[in-house]
DNA sequence: CCGACAACCTGTGAGC
DNA sequence: TGCTCACAGGTTGTCG
């Protein structure tokens, strides 16, 4: 479950219930993720404690304790859930891939990898992030004043591909994925098949204006929306905002009553109204 | 360098 | 009720 504002629900519950919290044990029942669990990964984690979580893009990194300076690297990938649970866990459930048996002065807990798709990742490792490979070549966060109007201008004068794609392109701002790219070039009034390179500096001002409203009212709204989103708690996700384009094709436009329109970019659907998008 | 597309997987809902 | 098909949040890698 994917798009930034969920990610960082998850982040902020784990963060209330898990740090300081030692890892006594490790239980993987499934290496093959996106990419397959190192062998080793139980026994570097164990016995070490965690002492932040932190976001990256769509990635959770949980900082652990001890000289080496551990991260454990998390990626959600489309239907990956982190939630803790008492200990003893419930019953394991199909596709309950690896948990982390952790202790506590309050009682143990459970914190519990759960993905269907397994296009999610763990990943461990130490050192400076940047050289991590994946988080190597992320842009800016999306949230942070790096981003500006500006910047996105001057980085896509020679990007002739459309501006959905140019801003889904995690190279250029991270944690904008399909939902929340449709939404702010809505709310922005840009046509999702305008080329990046044909779009005036002031009009990017905007886009990043909406891109950090509809992020911001996301988190707010306790991570949106995704059918299958679950919080940290294991809350099941709620359908509380209301989108004004995103799974509205067909449908009238919210500002004008036109006709949403349907068309794909790089295989993902867009949604758009060809009157109020220009 | 850029962009389109397939691939990685399973679950769900629509339509027949 | 049961089958088939299209589609779903993300990211990487390949090919033209």
């Amino acid at each position: 479950m994917p798009e930034l504002p969920e990610v960082e629900v998850v982040r902020r519950g784990l963060a209330a219930t898990l740090v300081g919290r030692r890892v006594d044990a490790v239980v993987v029942r499934e290496r093959r993720l996106r990419w397959p669990l190192a062998a080793d990964f139980a026994t570097r984690l164990e016995g070490l404690r965690i002492k932040a979580v932190e976001r990256r893009s769509k990635y959770l990194l949980l900082r652990m304790d001890g000289e080496g300076g551990l991260t454990l690297l998390v990626h959600l990938g489309m239907t990956g859930s982190l939630v803790v649970h008492p200990s003893p866990a419930p019953a394991q459930r199909k596709h309950d891939h690896v948990d982390l048996l952790l202790d506590g002065e309050d009682g143990s807990r459970v914190l519990r990898y759960h993905d269907p798709r397994r296009f999610g990742s763990m990943h461990l490792f130490s050192g400076e992030d940047h050289r991590q490979p994946l988080l190597s070549a992320l842009g800016p966060e999306p949230l942070t004043d790096v981003l500006t109007g500006d910047w996105l201008f001057e980085r896509t004068r020679r990007r002739t591909g459309s501006v959905k794609q140019a801003l889904m392109d995690n190279a250029l701002v991270v944690g904008i994925g399909n939902i929340y790219a449709n939404e702010a070039l809505f709310r922005a009034g840009i046509h999702p098949d305008r080329a990046a390179n044909r779009i005036s500096r002031v009009r990017y001002g905007r886009l990043v204006k909406e891109v950090r409203a509809v992020l911001t009212e996301a988190i707010a709204a306790g991570g949106s929306t995704l059918r299958d989103f679950v919080d940290a708690r294991g809350h099941v996700g709620y359908f509380q905002l209301d989108y004004f384009v995103y799974g509205r094709a067909g449908e009238a436009c919210r500002r004008c009553g036109g006709v949403l329109k349907l068309t794909r970019h790089g295989g993902r659907a867009t949604v758009y109204c060809s009157h109020c998008q220009r």
